[in-house]
DNA sequence: CCTTGACCTTACAACGGTGGGAAGGTTTAT
DNA sequence: ATAAACCTTCCCACCGTTGTAAGGTCAAGG
């Protein structure tokens, strides 16, 4: 197989699986007599599992650990599960400051006139110059779990 | 005042506020007769302007257009609002993405029993092994819109 | 006056992932 | 035989931020 066969069948850019392959993410596959890449069913199926990995937003190091993890055949699932739950607790605090910001700046643009004349509290809050008694102080973001 | 100063009144690190000088976000501060940067209370201001916005999300360029609107008089509060508009379906696609990773990896992640044995649902989803009648295809990721 | 330490300056590299392109070799189909 | 579609390696770009190295400057104290 190809690298152009691979990266369809993997969902992986041809450019993405070499530069996997230079991280040592994945091990060399072989090549042919011409030095091009060949890749088994084996490499495609660890391919397949890093794009899926990469789809639930792992790290190129969370999937290193994924994937030896994946290897291991006398792995306790307790470890898989610990890796879950630490990017869960990433996407949690990312989560958290996306919707923090959302709020926020969805407060400041419902008090914004919107028409051609230039007062806006946008840019009073930006600039530290908005009416505290028109809105308030937008540092403090709610505590907002969703 | 010096660009140690500078970091400390605005909360940008020097680093950055000399970054921010080099590809023309913010114009250049005058010098010393040493070299050494001096801004203005002016400075501080647009520096700050920019703090704030960073910790809101915005992008350099989002930033750029922002400063832009604030510095003139005759702006539009509608052009202003716009930008934060955007700026928050922005935030909202992105949000959704990481609410679905989440979403997936907990259900996963609630199947697997964290033991010392190596059979996991994890594993087995981003293998694409998973039996699919005892865990729900993850790819089937739930219309959640927080 | 001289040293020391804390500051400043520029310039370069690195990070994580990903894409783009150049320059050259290979395979495949016509 | 030739053209198109591949492949190879190599370097560059993005964004925003940090680190580091080599050198200049300022303020304090001996």
């Amino acid at each position: 197989m190809n690298i152009g066969e691979a990266a369809k069948a993997s969902g992986i850019s041809g450019k993405m699986i070499r530069y996997y392959e230079s991280i040592g993410l994945i091990p060399s596959v072989g090549r042919t007599e011409a030095g091009y890449r060949s890749f088994s069913d084996k490499d495609i199926h660890a391919l397949r599992f890093i794009a899926r990995a990469r789809s639930l937003g792992f790290s190129v190091e969370q999937m290193s650990n994924l994937l030896a993890l994946w290897r291991d055949d006398k792995r306790a699932s307790s470890d898989v599960k610990a890796v879950a739950y630490a990017h869960i607790e990433e996407l949690d605090s990312k989560i958290g400051k996306l919707i923090a910001m959302r709020q926020t700046l969805q407060h400041l643009a419902e008090h914004c006139q919107g028409d051609h004349r230039p007062s806006c509290p946008i840019l009073g809050d930006l600039a530290g110059t908005a009416d505290p008694g028109e809105i308030a102080s937008s540092s403090a973001h709610p505590p907002l779990t969703c």
